[in-house]
Order: C-alpha cells, then sequence, then structure tokens
DNA sequence: TTTAGTGCAAATGCTTTGCAAGGGG
DNA sequence: CCCCTTGCAAAGCATTTGCACTAAA
C-alpha cells in the first residue's frame, strides 16, 4: 500500500471523524483545504481501503454510501434522524450477547458463515420532530 | 389511489413474493409477462408505494433498493448471502423484546422518536463458503 | 369530467473505466 | 527503475423530471 498524498489527506480526515461520513464531505474537505484532487481518484481510495477493510460501508437506507474507521474494540450501532441524518452512537452489551447468541445458532442450524451485521435505528431528533 | 394496470401488476407480483425484490426482477416480470411500460413508471410506482407504506425499502448494504410488502404482524429480519445474495428470513422473540427495551430507552433519554429499525445479518451460505 | 398516472425523451447524479503520465517505494 | 496510483475525459447505470396525453374514478 503506497501512501500517496491524498490517500494520507483521506485518512487523517476519517481519523477525526466521529461519524460515518459520506463522499461529499470528503470532497467539501478536501475543496476547503485546496486540496487538488479528482473525483474518481477519490472513489477508487474509498473503494481501495474498504477491500483493505481499513474503513467499512455504513448503511443508513438512503443509497448513500458512509464510510467509518473499522475499530474492532469499538463496536457500536446508530440511532439516525430520518430528517437531518444527524448520528447517535449507542452501545448496548445485552444486544452484543443476544447478537452472538443469534449468530452462533444460526452458524450451527443453517450451516452459514456470519461474517457481519449492521443494526441502526431510525427516527426523528429534538429539533426534527 | 389508482389502481391503474400497471400498479396492479406489481402489486400482484409483490404478493408473491417471500423475499425483498430489487427493481430489476419487477423489470423482468413485467417483460416476461408481455406488460407494456416504462422504466420511470415503475421507479415512480415503487416511490409511491413506499410513501403510502405498503411496501417498504430492505437494504443490504449493496445499494440496491429492496422492497418487500409491509406486513405489521409479521416482523422479521435477513441473513444474506454476501455472494450470492440468497436471504432467509428469521424471527427472534428475545431480540424484539429487547428492540423495543431499546427504543424506549432512546425515546426517554435522547427525546428521539424512533420510527424504524434495520437489523440484518451477512455471510456466505451453504453454497458459497 | 377531473386529475392522478403514464409514456417518452432528456437530464441528473453517482460511480466506474481506459489510457497516458507521474510519484512512491 | 518499476508499477501502483493519479488526472482527465468519457462512459455507464440507476433514478428523476418536464410535458403532453391517457385513463381511472
Amino acid at each position: 500500500m503506497k501512501l500517496t498524498s491524498i490517500r494520507k489527506k483521506i485518512l487523517s480526515f476519517f481519523k477525526k471523524q466521529t461519524k460515518p461520513i459520506a463522499y461529499d464531505k470528503i470532497i467539501d474537505y478536501l475543496k476547503k483545504n485546496n486540496i487538488s484532487f479528482d473525483r474518481s481518484t477519490v472513489f477508487r481510495n474509498l473503494n481501495f481501503l474498504e477491500k483493505k477493510r481499513i474503513i467499512q460501508k455504513v448503511n443508513f437506507g438512503d443509497n448513500v454510501s458512509r464510510y467509518e474507521l473499522v475499530e474492532e474494540k469499538n463496536h457500536h450501532h446508530h440511532i439516525v434522524c430520518l430528517n437531518c441524518k444527524k448520528v447517535i452512537d449507542f452501545f448496548d452489551e445485552d444486544l452484543d450477547k443476544l447478537v452472538k447468541k443469534i449468530e452462533k445458532k444460526f452458524e450451527e442450524s443453517k450451516k452459514i458463515k456470519i461474517k457481519s451485521h449492521q443494526f441502526e435505528f431510525f427516527g426523528y431528533c429534538k429539533k426534527c420532530q
């Protein structure tokens, strides 16, 4: 993996984020910081980083690709405002335990290798209700 | 809501499905049955039916819009094969109970109105492992 | 009769690709 | 020096839109 100039910038931008970010946020960031770039390069880097499992896609049901850094230690889920797309992370031990139990159950009974899951809540935040 | 010819066909197609279907499956169906249609009409109907809460979008993380009929009684989640996209429905009472508990908790503490959630597992089915 | 819904064609927006040039290891 | 990565331009798709016409209620 070559650490090219743009790749470094994109990675450092991801490190600053606390929520999943969409492609256009990266574009905005690069523009604001007067970093020259081509859109295809950004897409190629996102695909590349996803394949390398450095970032992962997060799905908010609106067909917009959002990414966040993969962090094993920090497993969490999201609550997303359907209007303003504000994101609140949440952690729930009971849920994680139950998820593991369910995964085990299906791996045994259906012979499926579970690789990942998505679990998101959608609603309206205080401001958007 | 007018019951136009195409709308009827689309609805009856949905009623035959047991799994979420993507746009192109509908196209295939209409073609096979020699029903004349325009792609934009199909999109308009999907959006319309979604707005009316007759169908709902289901997200498998691949940025393909898939829909299924909304059925209140029959709340379930999916396990999706990452390779062949085969879908297995699953039901889990413990999970549903926990979800309700979590929703309540966040509605009270964060003042968020939860409207829906998505919960899907991804993995590789027997054939694709 | 009224107006929601359709077909058609064009536009839009996101993402990918081919190719030649350039920068990183 | 090699070849992975970039920039550029063009292509590819999925989805949306404007407009005049059609058909459902």
